[in-house]
DNA sequence: GGGTATTATTTTGAAATCGAAATTACTGTC
DNA sequence: GACAGTAATTTCGATTTCAAAATAATACCC
């Protein structure tokens, strides 16, 4: 007669889902390992793992050779046919799915893109599109659907309450819709929250207790892990420093170069996503041409898109260069002002901007350091996850609420 | 054979420590009212309330008239004979010590001002002096002190790590020197962080799981509480928001009035501690009297001090208002910062500005308006705790993880 | 004044988890 | 190739905590 309405891990879904976890993010572990990193007792791991073993969840490995003395652990691992996990991740612009089996790893992924126009039913058939495409022709159960929303979500009622970028987009009731539709448990979770999880679980983050991850993209965000676990807030609003009032560099205020790196100027009211992000660079580089500014996105025909003006300056063209490294300056402080207020051992910057690199990290780090010398102890580094990231993370939020019936 | 090493509450110091910490903030409650709070169930709830009885740390009171149908709870109430704690608060100017007995109420209290001059051995021995005063005739045994400690801690050693405003204050063993000399358990706790535990356990953050307090005294910083625990950060340094670029109003910078509210000045490093400190406000009175600004601080002999400005202020002199409003909006723009970051329920104010009340409060809450609509949900208050918050914080700290032997 | 509804607490037996003590399966050594 | 050494796992009560049922103490209604 199971019960276990309680454990003693109540913070925790159950003991099975957190054996799983730890199993996925650091694959080939054995009991006692496990023992060890979940805090408990040999024997209780012991009894779990041959429940899980038992129903097909997880499997023994071969103890491959050893040269230590002693009796060698028997490793475990995820069965990869345990069942499929759907991520999918979405903002103004772009839409990501994936399908993952029980072990995380990508199965399958689809793209498409959004366009501005685009209204909520609209987008709720794409996702519903790109989920149908991706388990076609696979008949392994799927389990369970995470997806990362742009901007507020309720995770109790599973709507999506507003999102400013796509028009009629509140109080979208995501999971119930997708939850009837494909019959699986739904979570969602704010798009920057869910790549945070992806850096956390397989990422740049993975044990760490505390990190910062920014997601540059239409708009600008931040997912904030405090002590392993991600950060809300009262109303589930947290993280929305694109709202935040900050300096202007004067490349972007009005075309002028800087006579020093610290020399920014103040606007009534400039919110970080007017000034830095992918829009607001190219309303700079649009403001540019029209200034007649020497630069090759002269040649693009049209107003030049972000991925113009990020691949000119790719390529050394010292106009989009000068953009993109002001933009960096004004994450610089970004940077330095999470860092004072959260002490993260690293922040981790995503999207396309990060991409670039050093040529985008590099002012960020500088202004950074310049602004606080308590830099020293934190690492600004970018996301190596890719595109997928949110979608990974999304379906990584599924796969770790899901547990085993009993 | 009592064993417990772990418990079903693992990050928590013990179920009965868990248990008296209830009972104190909300004081007579049942042995079911403190089940439904812990998420026990009601027999061991039961099971250890009797305990704490038996071993005399709590007591049942009578049941007093009531109303409604059913059995009548038998309230609980903490002994206050069951023992007494200390908490220390000190930062660059002042030290102030409190006694409390074991239901949380404050017996004595000291007030010693310290100097800026002040070596770190001076202000230990003044501890230790006003610990010595307090405890003088009074036979009663402590169990504990807690100390805030202005700047930098290290929780785990109990070192105080360091803080810019007292010369030689680094790694000071404050934790071990404490406890040879008393023989008791010592914790220390960063100051404003002590106090926003004060506000979380008998403040206006009662209640709460999210909200900010911001200290405003010698320097700036943040007590940040997140699903009900205190923010530490990685190297235990969150919250020192006094080290925020930010922008500076006019009135701080030159003295010249502003055209509009939101017309702020960029200066390149301005620092929130530079801006908006009670130092800071003493140095633009200064700055003001010797631009010879018509003033009634032009009476006072020698430097003015904070305590001057704002009695004058208090007192509708028009100049230390405008330095108050000033100081005000830039803390509005904090505030807005802060909201966007963290989403918390209620930012609380502390200090001699904040006791100002709606003289300071005011312009921090239009301002945080003016920037943002989300402050909606959000209240901007001050503490009422008084000048004791940050000590009576500091011995709840050691109270709260304080537990019975067995 | 006795029944009934209602809520608090205690009793009871069971499940979850533990710690310590076997037991197992190796490596290395003579 | 027996034997000591070592580390992983299992076995075996013991303890903590639980859920559900039983009991206690009241208010309310007739």
């Amino acid at each position: 007669m199971p019960r276990r309405i309680k454990s003693k891990h109540q913070h925790v879904a159950s003991l099975e889902a957190e054996l799983l976890r730890r199993v996925r993010a650091h694959g080939g572990l054995s009991r006692v390992q496990l023992a060890r990193d979940l805090k408990l007792a040999p024997s209780t791991a012991g009894i779990y793992v041959d429940r899980l073993v038992r129903a097909g969840f997880l499997i023994e490995t071969e103890n491959t050779g050893r040269e230590t003395a002693g009796r060698p652990p028997t490793s475990l691992v995820p069965n990869p046919d345990g069942g499929r996990f759907i991520g999918v991740d979405f903002e103004a612009r772009n839409l990501m799915a994936t399908v993952v089996d029980f072990s995380q790893k990508p199965l399958r992924q689809v793209h498409k893109t959004l366009r501005p126009t685009d209204s909520a039913a609209q987008i709720l058939a794409k996702i519903e599109e790109a989920i149908d495409e991706m388990t076609a022709r696979d008949s392994r159960p799927v389990l369970g659907i995470g997806v990362g929303v742009p901007g507020a979500i309720d995770p109790v009622t599973n709507v999506a309450v507003h999102y400013d970028f796509i028009k009629g987009w509140s109080d979208v009731p995501l999971g119930a819709r997708l939850g009837a539709r494909f019959g699986v448990p739904v979570f969602l979770e704010n798009n920057i929250r869910s790549m945070a999880l992806a850096e956390l679980w397989f990422g740049a983050g993975r044990g760490l207790r505390n990190f910062v991850c920014i997601g540059i993209r239409s708009g600008i965000a931040a997912g904030v892990v405090v002590n392993g676990h991600l950060l809300h807030g009262a109303q589930h609003r947290a993280g929305e420093i694109g709202h935040w009032v900050c300096p202007v560099p004067p490349e972007l205020a009005d075309g002028t170069p800087p006579r020093r790196n610290s020399e920014w100027r103040w606007q009534a009211g400039a919110r970080l996503e007017q000034v830095a992000s992918l829009s607001a660079i190219e309303a700079a580089a649009q403001r540019g041409l029209e200034r007649k500014q020497e630069t090759a996105l002269a040649d693009v025909k049209g107003e030049p898109t972000i991925d113009d003006v990020l691949a000119a300056a790719h390529n050394g063209d010292s106009f989009a260069l000068s953009l993109v490294r002001a933009v960096g300056r004004v994450h610089g402080w970004v940077a330095h002002q999470v860092n004072e207020l959260f002490n993260p051992e690293k922040i981790i910057f995503a999207g396309p901007l990060a991409d670039l690199g050093d040529l985008f990290l590099a002012p960020v780090r500088e202004t950074a350091r310049e602004l606080g010398d308590a830099g020293r102890d934190l690492a600004i580094v970018n996301s190596k996850l890719g595109q997928y990231n949110g979608a990974v993370g999304a379906a990584a939020l599924a796969l770790h609420q899901w547990k085993p019936k009993r």
